[in-house]
DNA sequence: TCTATACATAGATGATTATCTATCTATAGA
DNA sequence: TCTATAGATAGATAATCATCTATGTATAGA
């Protein structure tokens, strides 16, 4: 069962230039919070924020070890996203234009 | 080339319930704004705002007939998004993380 | 136990956004 | 030509957001 609102905070953890690049930089494999500092022209604490609204969708995952936590994606969230998208766009039997009057008068 | 500020705004257009709702709608062919507004409850310049977004970003083309606007999604850009997130989100070649320090000191 | 480092939290600020009401433009039909 | 309808635009407002500085917490090493 989808819950669209779940979404929607997926694709606004999408909606900013930084967090897409913090998504490619971990493409490669898990990073830390001071990698991905390194990468991007951005404070400490705005990386903690980026790195909180990814996780809090699911779309990243943290490890703590010692005093680093580091970062990865969690492909099957991506995946999941995939299919939502397939799913809003393709044509389907129980989609909401069903209960839309379709005739302009 | 892929230009990632565009990429930003098809994820913000994506990032709003309504708006999903709107696509979910359009996935089985083409509707005008009025449809859209029988099945949202939404008053009319919200949808028309609504629809601007979707349009400025391309996801949704507009046909003007008469006094309507039939809109409808435009797939090969929801295949263009799918594609990039795939090259966000899979390892490859030339990618940020190359340039970023990946050993924690 | 002290210090340095990695990261999180709190609070402030300026920018953006979703929505509304009011109004305008364009078109179809009487 | 008048009227009704479809949709766009303008302007206001309350909420959300990205970013910063300041500060707190936890851990590693001397």
């Amino acid at each position: 069962m989808i819950k669209i609102e779940d979404k929607v905070d997926v694709f606004k953890a999408l909606s900013d230039k930084n967090r897409l690049l913090i998504l490619d930089m971990l493409s490669c494999g898990e990073l830390c919070a001071c990698n991905i500092m390194d990468g991007l022209n951005l404070t400490q604490p705005t990386i903690s924020h980026h790195m909180k609204i990814l996780q809090q969708c699911d779309l990243v995952k943290g490890r703590k070890e010692g005093k680093w936590v580091f970062y990865s994606i969690n492909m099957e969230k991506v995946e999941q996203l995939q299919e939502f998208i397939k799913q809003i766009t393709l044509s389907k039997e129980n989609c909401i234009c069903k209960d839309v009057n379709n005739n302009c008068n």
